[in-house]
DNA sequence: ACCCAGGGTCATA
DNA sequence: TATGACCATGGG
């Protein structure tokens, strides 16, 4: 429905003209190696977290798929081990390098037809839709809607949504909703559209302490009234 | 001393 | 299909 998107471009303006002075150190532009193992390692947990471990990666010089799949997996744990969960992050690795040797190469995976890259890494012990979806939009660089608890949360109090609660659900209203006949328009807005909803997120529309009073969205945000006195 | 974070898997009903 | 236990570190 046109309504939809009308109100989603709003949100998506009003969410950019409160963040972008933020800048832009997110996902976009990174080495999409390095895009995966963020996108794996996060799984439910705090990103700061994330950062210790890549950082220990990155001093061996194992953000790399080649030279991590030849990692002792014990010394792989040891890596990855301030992320949390480090015994199942270390074997989702693993589980995505065996994908790509299946492959033959990164570039061969993330090159493949986006619907079958997806279910490829569907395949993948570790990787569910979420970690998917960003994996196809910010490592292969493709159009694909990401759907996480912060757009679900954001948009639920907006009273923006579709009329089931799956996750597929929510990717196809999304993906309908911000449909572009451009490809490479439709990726750009799609990935800038969930790391604006991350940050807004992360610094504005917490679950413990909603600040909406404060923002922009505060209007159509049934939140507004929880904070202050 | 809690609560929880940019999920996913597995067992159960 | 849907709910619950489990994974586990570090910050608030």
């Amino acid at each position: 429905m046109n309504g939809d998107r009308d109100r989603l471009l709003d949100v998506y303006r009003a969410l950019d003209q409160m963040h972008a002075w933020r800048g832009w150190h997110w996902w976009p532009d990174a080495d999409p190696f390095e895009v995966i193992v963020g996108a794996i390692l996060v799984q439910n947990t705090a990103w700061t977290n994330v950062e210790r471990a890549l950082g220990n990666l990155r001093a061996v010089g194992s953000l790399d798929p080649g030279v991590m799949a030849h990692l002792d997996p014990e010394e792989l744990e040891v890596l990855v081990r301030p992320s949390g969960q480090y015994r199942q992050k270390a074997r989702k690795l693993r589980a995505f390098l065996q994908a790509v040797k299946e492959a033959g190469s990164l570039e061969g995976l993330l090159g493949r037809p986006p619907a079958d890259l997806r279910a490829r890494l569907l395949g993948t012990w570790g990787i569910g839709e979420e970690t998917a979806d960003c994996i196809v939009l910010y490592a292969a660089r493709r159009p694909s809607f990401v759907i996480d608890a912060y757009t679900q949360r954001l948009f639920s109090r907006l009273g923006i949504g579709p009329a089931g609660s799956s996750y597929g659900q929510w990717k196809d209203y999304f993906e309908a909703a911000l449909a572009e006949p451009d490809p490479a328009r439709r990726r750009e807005l799609w990935a800038r559209y969930h790391a604006l909803v991350v940050m807004h997120c992360k610094h504005v529309c917490r679950k413990r302490t909603p600040l909406c009073a404060q923002c922009a969205l505060a209007a159509g945000c049934p939140a507004a009234g929880l904070d202050g006195a």
